[in-house]
DNA sequence: AGCACGCCGACT
DNA sequence: GTCGGCGTGCTC
């Protein structure tokens, strides 16, 4: 008995488990390096076929290889980087179990800065302004032109820009056309001062950042839900638990959805810890990306603010995460591996043993009976802070309004407008739709404009005159002549985006300084900036924006907000519908009235019936959060059911056809799990591809992916058809 | 993800 | 007659 169990061990120890970052469902098995011990977290090269990749050393011991002896290759070495925390490694492989994707391809996303892993290269950077080459090629004559622009640069970083080898960098040094200087050591992240200013709280406040200080100090595993109206304070109140984790010399960790990440969130920040905290988005530059995430691995950033990336960054020391917006539909990935990042939140918390912090002003549905089951501690901001009120909201019955072709702004909200900037007083006009009109069309021949790659429409830009397809890439010009029917200027705008509500607002108030919101008309976290400046600075009067102004921002002279189309979320049969409008539109209208002067909203609906519309106007969340859940329940949908979608996809509309249904024909048959489709996906067409989709119910407790693995592997769908595979699918486009 | 292997069209 | 397209399959 003993003697096998060494014998076993001793066959264990010649093996050493990699994962690689690829997409392979498990790790593959090579010889210890010589005269190196490895252990589960080390980062190792390794051969693969005719190459070498980098992985990661994975405790994956209890799981048997076929793989022979004689086919193993050796690891090549160790990288002289820290190992990969254990806490990152237990929810890469929850995480591949859960949503089913190759465990690889989860890795990959832990190990999106492969530079990161090398010791850094020496601090040497050139500069332009050398003696002229002695040939003067292409190739060097643009990288002279990139090292003339901008300051000191590394060799790499000089030929990425200019588009060449390194060679023809380092020749260029070598001539003495580029000059050599040494580079500052790289910056360290300056550490947040928890005592830089004492906390200002009432007394709401200082009792829910007691219960989190208290949560973090106890340095374990629980989920907490922060609930507090918008302008309640909650920011105030988990910074406390940032706090408590820093006297602890513990990390901190705040997912934010990625355009929530404004100026003003920074400056509450630095008026309570004295510094900027660390980022991580995608729009951080390779090389800041490669600093932070190095100083993370060496255990040098104690806070860091991101997207849902972030998840996957190699913290040891976890002291608390906050997922701030967590009802917010960006934290699920769509591509790749299909994640919610509020849910892995609470899954790396656990691996780690610190608490998660759940922030909203209008929890998801499931996080509310989360907390209603006692799973989650619940702490709640009732008052606004200061003297602030909420806006009163009023639903503006356009079945009554009969407005004129091409206009969409009631007389009603018309008159406030004007009332509000002769106060000078500034007002937002929110309408959640891009362009300048959703769908162009041929008076001649009723022909409509489509993108040629989606089942959707183009979508007419004005301010770059082209036409765009919302879900692809696709741009064209706007064409003279109708494709159809070769009708020349027959085309009309159906229906309001930003663009057309500007041109409205334009003829109804002249002399108004408008100012149009999107995210195409307003690129990158300066462009941001820059607008939030010009409103605070009172530089314009009407804002118009789509949901990019709904998150973060408030502005101080902001006490209109119109909601022109309200019922806009609610068309379409998706399942979070009304919750998301009732989020979306509390959201927005929190905009309103956040300083002293108190805020006004106006709603225009054809449904003020509705039940998310009542709920808006009454201010009654409650009741909305208990009705949508009976209803829910009664469904057996989420929270209180399962659901995965499964999405066939392919150029070949018939082989798509077929692969779906020979996914039907092998659907489990089980009690309790229900199996809806094949039903073409709500985009049935997208980039190109043909999609079909299954939609699998089960109830709550249903242990769903063993079911769904066992049914992907028995299906052998045709090369050139892809399945994919969401649980706990979000949109349903 | 790479990279090789493999089987059908336009070129030295 | 070869170079090369990208479909398919493998990498411990």
């Amino acid at each position: 008995m003993r003697i096998s169990d060494t014998r076993l061990s001793a066959a264990e120890a010649a093996r050493t488990r990699v994962l690689l970052p690829l997409p392979l469902a498990d790790v593959y098995d090579y010889r210890p390096p010589e005269g190196e011990r490895v252990s589960p977290g080390d980062f190792v090269r390794v051969p693969l076929g005719n190459r070498e990749v980098v992985g990661v050393v994975w405790d994956a011991a209890n799981v048997p290889s076929e793989v022979p002896e004689a086919r193993l290759k050796s690891v090549i070495a160790r990288l002289d980087c820290p190992t990969m925390p254990e806490s990152l490694r237990r929810t890469i492989d929850w995480v591949a179990t859960y949503t089913l994707a190759p465990l690889g391809n989860v890795l990959r996303m832990a190990m999106s800065v492969p530079d990161a892993l090398e010791p850094a290269r020496s601090r040497i950077a050139l500069v332009g302004g050398g003696a002229p080459p002695p040939r003067l090629t292409e190739a060097r004559k643009r990288v002279l032109a990139v090292a003339q622009s901008g300051g000191p640069r590394t060799v790499r970083e000089l030929a990425e820009e200019a588009g060449v080898s390194d060679g023809v960098v380092r020749e260029l040094a070598a001539a003495g056309s580029l000059k050599s200087v040494a580079l500052p050591p790289e910056q360290p992240f300056a550490a947040p001062d928890p005592k830089h200013t004492g906390p200002v709280l009432s007394d709401e406040q200082r009792v829910a950042a007691e219960a989190l200080v208290t949560a973090v100090e106890a340095q374990q595993f629980g989920v907490t839900l922060l609930e507090g109206v918008t302008g309640a304070g909650k920011t105030e109140v988990y910074f406390e638990a940032i706090a408590a984790a820093l006297r602890q010399g513990r990390e901190c960790l705040i997912l934010v959805p990625e355009i929530a990440l404004t100026v003003q969130w920074f400056d509450r920040f630095i008026a309570r810890f004295g510094v900027r905290p660390a980022v991580w988005h995608s729009d951080v530059s390779t090389r800041e990306r490669r600093r932070t995430w190095r100083a993370i691995a060496e255990g040098r950033v104690p806070v860091l603010v991101g997207a849902r990336s972030s998840l996957f960054l190699p913290f040891s020391r976890l002291g608390v995460i906050i997922v701030d917006e967590e009802h917010d539909s960006s934290f699920k990935q769509e591509e790749m591996v299909t994640y919610h990042a509020r849910d892995m939140a609470i899954v790396r918390s656990r691996a780690a043993g610190c608490p998660v912090v759940l922030v909203s002003a209008t929890p998801s549905l499931e996080t509310v009976l989360n907390a209603q089951r006692g799973r989650y501690r619940h702490l709640q901001l009732q008052a606004r802070h200061g003297d602030a009120q909420l806006p009163a909201i009023t639903l503006l019955d356009m079945r009554r309004e009969g407005l004129p072709a091409g206009r969409w702004i009631s007389a009603a909200l018309a008159a406030e407008l004007k009332r509000t900037l002769s106060a000078g007083e500034q007002a937002l006009l929110f309408l959640n739709r891009r362009g300048y009109a959703p769908l162009t069309l041929c008076r001649a021949c009723g022909h409509r404009l489509q993108c040629p790659n989606c089942q959707a429409w183009l979508v007419e830009h004005r301010h770059t005159n082209r036409l765009h397809c919302h879900h692809c890439d696709f741009t064209s010009a706007v064409p003279t002549e109708c494709p159809s029917c070769h009708a020349e200027g027959r085309f009309a705008a159906c229906g309001p985006g930003v663009e057309r509500l500007a041109e409205e607002v334009a003829a109804l108030l002249p002399e108004a300084r408008c100012l149009v919101m999107a995210s195409d008309t307003i690129v990158g976290p300066e462009a941001i900036a820059d607008v939030i400046r010009r409103i605070t600075a009172r530089e314009v009067d009407v804002i118009i924006g789509t949901q990019i102004v709904a998150k973060g921002h408030h502005f101080p002279f902001l006490t209109l907000v119109g909601v022109v189309d309200a019922d806009l979320g609610l068309a379409g049969g998706d399942l979070r519908a009304a919750e998301r409008t009732f989020q979306l539109l509390s959201q927005v209208a929190g905009r309103a009235g956040r300083a002293e002067r108190p805020g006004q909203v106006y709603l225009q609906t054809y449904m003020p019936d509705h039940g998310v519309m009542a709920a808006l106007a009454s201010g009654d969340r409650s009741r909305f959060v208990a009705q949508e859940l009976a209803a829910r329940q009664s469904q057996g949908m989420p929270p209180f059911g399962r659901l995965a979608a499964l999405i066939v996809s392919g150029e070949n509309e018939a082989r798509v056809d077929r692969g779906a249904l020979a996914l039907r024909q092998l659907a489990p048959r089980e009690p309790g799990v229900t199996v809806l489709g094949p039903a073409p996906a709500p985009l049935a067409l997208l980039r190109g591809r043909h999609r079909r989709r299954l939609l699998v119910k089960a109830s709550r407790d249903f242990p769903i992916q063993p079911m769904l693995r066992a049914w992907r592997d028995r299906v052998r769908l045709p090369a050139a058809v892809r399945l994919q595979i969401d649980v706990d699918p979000y949109s349903f486009l």
